[in-house]
DNA sequence: ACTACATATCCGCCTTGACGAATATATATT
DNA sequence: AATATATATTCGTCAAGGCGGATATGTAGT
């Protein structure tokens, strides 16, 4: 568990260098959010969906929380300065890129869509974005 | 030549998701660098830097010069505003790290000393060290 | 043209990591 | 216990990319 290893130059980017990845990260930008939100937003398949967050997980750049049968992951501030500020300019920029605002754009709709699809109905949703 | 691709996200993490070209780039900081400087700073074999460099050059982020048998590498900054302040925290990062300080100061001791080694008599050194 | 030197590329080998499909695990519900 | 749902992991395959060693290329000097 406590496998918390300090951010490692070379493990950051290579947890970055991978698109689907930033999508993951983008979606998470404020806030936790549910693995079955992912796939759904994304519209990729699950094990792909989980494999990239245990990527993400074991590079020690999001944490999971288990709330029932749903797993919401959460960004991990790195604690060291300035890889934190790398961290947030990374983040400032992916706020830009087209499709990861496509993506969240999706999120926000998908979450507070009165007629929730099927697929997500009755799952926790993103705090920042439960009406 | 013209294949100045435009900063792409992913393409410029993969490129900083390896330690050796993470010491290239923090060679190259403030000037440009000749390949002889990074074989005899970083104690690698010719062809490993060579590799590097070419991967760098791939992905846009370095540019070379030829000067009579040598060649020159310098840091091309993105035109792109994100990508810009990204690489340069980048950049602020490496200069804070360990193994790369050393490096840095061998380049320094290397191009300043009065008895260079032999293996680089002769080669350009970099301005800002030009005595 | 020949030689020497600086640098780049090729080769074969090996590891990492991406993928889809299938399957395993964990939790909740009945 | 059996079932359904959410998520994770495994498997086999494939491409990218790392490595050292050998070799090719490009330039300068004789």
């Amino acid at each position: 568990m406590g496998k918390q290893k300090t951010y490692d130059i070379e493990i950051l980017f290579r947890a970055l260098a991978d698109r689907t990845r930033l999508r993951l990260l983008s979606l998470m930008g404020s806030d936790e959010v549910c693995v079955c939100y992912f796939v759904e937003v994304m519209r990729l398949n699950q094990p792909k969906i989980s494999r990239h967050l245990a990527y993400l997980r074991r590079a020690g750049v999001v944490a999971a929380r288990r709330e029932g049968k749903w797993m919401h992951y959460r960004i991990i501030e790195p604690e060291d300065a300035r890889a934190k500020r790398v961290f947030a300019e990374v983040r400032t920029w992916l706020a830009e890129d087209r499709e990861m605002q496509r993506d969240r754009e999706r999120l926000m709709k998908v979450c507070c869509t009165p007629q929730v699809p099927i697929s997500i109905q009755g799952a926790p949703r993103p705090r920042s974005l439960a009406a």
